[in-house]
RNA sequence: GGCCAGAUAGCUCAGUUGGUAGAGCAGCGGACUGAAAAUCCGCGUGUCGAGGGUUCGACUCCCCCUCUGGCCA
C-alpha cells in the first residue's frame, strides 16, 4: 500500500500540473517540496501556481517571510506532520517539487543533529571565510575534525562552514553521513520524475523566463527589496531574484538579468536531473511520449499496483 | 566579370620554420545529510569548407572548385 509518492524533476517540466492533474482523480491535496516557494510574496519568479488556478489546496508554500531561513530540517518536519496526517485519514499524500535535498529528508530515514541553526554564528563564519580564504577555513576544519575535512572539497566554502558549525554542535559530519550510507525509507513511497528532450526543456524554461518578466516579476523584487530581502540569507539565492536585484542596483543591464536567469535555470534544471539519476528507485516519465493526462494515468495505475 | 580577405568545436576566434589542433563563451557529466533555485568537482564535444597535388608527414605549401564578406567594374 503506497502512503506518499512524489512528483519531481527539473524545473519547467510540468510537475506541478501533473500533480494537481494526479491530486484530483485521487482526491487528495499537493504538498510542495520546494525550498523557494514556502517564502511568502515569492510568486512569480518561483513560478507558484495562482491561488485560483489550483485544482486542489497546495501545502507548504506561503508558510514563512523571505527574511527568514529555512532548512531541509524544518521541511522534515513540517512534510511529515501533514504526511502522517495524511495517512490517519487513509488519503495518499503527494509530495511535488523540485528540491530533492527535501524530498529525500522527507521520505528518507534522514536524521540532523540536534539543535538550531543559529544564523549569527554562520554570519560569523561566512565573515571568517571572507577574511581567511577558502584555504584558511579549511584549514581550521583540518585542525578541528580531519576526517571531516577529507571528505570535503577545499573549495566548498559552503560545507566547510556546515562541518564547522557540526563541530561546535558536537557532531562530525564525517560520521552522520557514514551512519546513513545505505538510505531507508520511512513511508511507503514511489518517486517519479519528469523528463524531456533538454532542447525543449530549454526552450520552455524560456518562454517561462519570459513570462514572469511579462507578469511582472520585476515589480514583485522590488517589493520585497523594500521588505529586506536584499540582506535574506536564503530567499535571495533564488534564481530570478538575485539576478533582478543585481539588475535593480545598477550591477548589471536588465537584459543580461534576464539571459543570466535563463542561463541559470538550465543549469539548474542539469542538476535536478543529476539528484534524480541517482536515486535507483526513480520512476521516469518521458514527458515527450505522454501527454498529461497519460502521465496523470500512469501515476495512479502505479499507486493502485 | 576582376581583385582582396576569410572558411578551424554549437558561437567568436587562435594556431609558431609542415609533425592529425586550443582558448573564451555555450554545452555535457558528477557530488550532495540543517543555506540545496545553494555550494562544489570533472570533461573539448572537431571530416580544420570540398577535391586533387607536393611531402615520410599538410590546418599549414601549390592547383582547382564551392561558399561568405568587402572593394573595383
Amino acid at each position: 500500500m503506497v502512503q506518499v509518492i512524489a512528483i519531481t524533476g527539473p524545473t519547467a517540466s510540468g510537475k506541478s500540473a501533473l500533480a494537481d492533474e494526479v491530486a484530483l482523480r485521487i482526491g487528495t491535496d499537493v504538498i510542495s517540496a520546494d525550498a523557494m516557494q514556502v517564502y511568502r510574496g515569492m510568486d512569480i519568479g518561483t513560478a507558484k501556481t495562482p491561488m485560483a488556478q489550483r485544482a486542489v489546496p497546495l501545502q507548504l508554500v506561503d508558510i514563512v517571510d523571505p527574511d527568514q531561513a529555512y532548512s531541509a530540517a524544518l521541511y522534515q518536519r513540517d512534510a511529515r506532520d501533514l504526511i502522517d496526517n495524511h495517512i490517519e485519514k487513509g488519503k495518499l499524500a503527494i509530495l511535488c517539487g523540485g528540491t530533492g535535498l527535501y524530498i529525500q529528508a522527507a521520505l528518507e530515514d534522514m536524521r540532523f543533529p540536534q539543535g538550531e541553526v543559529d544564523d549569527a554564528r554562520r554570519t560569523r563564519y561566512n565573515d571568517m571565510a571572507e577574511s581567511l580564504g577558502a584555504a584558511g577555513i579549511y584549514q581550521l576544519l583540518v585542525e578541528r575534525d580531519p576526517l571531516s575535512a577529507e571528505q570535503i572539497h577545499p573549495n566548498n566554502v559552503r560545507r566547510v562552514i556546515r562541518a564547522l558549525e557540526m563541530t561546535d554542535e558536537g557532531v562530525s559530519y564525517a560520521q552522520q553521513r557514514s551512519g546513513f550510507a545505505q538510505p531507508t525509507p520511512v513511508y511507503s513511497s514511489l518517486t517519479f520524475a519528469l523528463t524531456m528532450d533538454r532542447g525543449a526543456l530549454y526552450e520552455r524554461i524560456d518562454r517561462r523566463v519570459d513570462a514572469m518578466m511579462n507578469q511582472g516579476l520585476v515589480d514583485e523584487v522590488s517589493a520585497l527589496i523594500e521588505h529586506g530581502m536584499s540582506d535574506a540569507l536564503t530567499s535571495r539565492q533564488a534564481i530570478g531574484y538575485k539576478e533582478i536585484i543585481d539588475a535593480l542596483s545598477g550591477l548589471t543591464s536588465m537584459e543580461e538579468a534576464v539571459a543570466l536567469i535563463k542561463q541559470r535555470s538550465r543549469r539548474y534544471a542539469k542538476r535536478q536531473l543529476s539528484w534524480c539519476r541517482r536515486n535507483p528507485r526513480t520512476i521516469w516519465i518521458d514527458m515527450d511520449a505522454y501527454s498529461l493526462d497519460q502521465a496523470a494515468s500512469f501515476i495512479v495505475e502505479r499507486i493502485g499496483a
